[in-house]
DNA sequence: TGCCAGGCCCTCTTTAGGGCCTT
């Protein structure tokens, strides 16, 4: 049996074939960095054939062309070496149903499974920043003024980023609610509060 | 040629519709 690290959670993003694997949409990159008490100690990053040509779009936005795909190992080898990197951890994405739907699907594929669950940081930045323009990953980034290298749309790039958005909310309700450590737990709950409930909620401590 | 999904959330809502997000 495979315990869960305490303080441990995955941020990870995918590039994708496109937007739905119900659709026959396939994994093309998987980024993630590891943070434990709120530090990164580790990375995953590789890019991964789908078995058939991307569209134009998709080599456009990302910058994954069919070149680079055709030299790179299957989604199941991949995959397979992935989930061991994210064990039974929890994980964070940025819209994070979309990269559960791709996740689950690539590791269904392979008959593997995760133990952790996932947080979304675009649900919880819709709460705890209702003032900004919008929600994007690029635009939070420009919000909250990231630090960032000036990559977007590829998997390591934006999951470094995102692990970075991440650690701002959880500074900020530590300075803007005195909530000393946000659990996971504790965040999960916040992205199912209404936006009238959540500062009731935060200067609860998390109680209400 | 043009379009394709799905979950969340708001409102001129709930017997619905449409915008936001992700690739």
């Amino acid at each position: 049996m495979t315990t869960r690290a305490a303080n441990s959670v995955i941020v990870l993003d995918f590039e994708t074939t496109g937007l739905s694997p119900n659709q026959g949409d396939r994994a093309i990159e998987i980024g993630a960095v590891k943070l434990q008490d709120g530090i990164v100690v580790d990375t995953f990053q590789e890019l991964m054939n789908p078995g058939f040509r991307v569209s134009g779009f998709i080599e456009g936005y990302t910058g994954i062309t069919n070149a680079m795909l055709n030299s790179a190992p299957p989604c199941n080898e991949v995959m397979a070496q992935f989930a061991g990197f994210i064990g039974n951890d929890n994980l964070v994405a940025h819209n994070a149903s979309f990269d559960k739907r791709f996740l689950d699907a690539e590791l269904d594929g392979i008959g593997r499974t995760y133990g952790g669950e996932f947080a979304c940081s675009m649900l919880i930045a819709r709460r705890l920043y209702q003032a900004a323009p919008n929600h994007k990953l690029g635009g939070l980034v420009e919000y909250k003024q990231i630090e960032n290298d000036g990559v977007f749309h590829r998997a390591l790039a934006d999951s470094e980023v995102t692990a970075k958005l991440w650690l701002k909310m959880l500074e900020d309700m530590q300075d803007d609610y005195q909530i000393a450590s946000p659990s996971f737990n504790l965040m999960q709950q916040l992205s199912k509060k209404s936006k009238s409930t959540v500062h009731t909620f935060l200067t609860s401590g998390g109680r209400r």
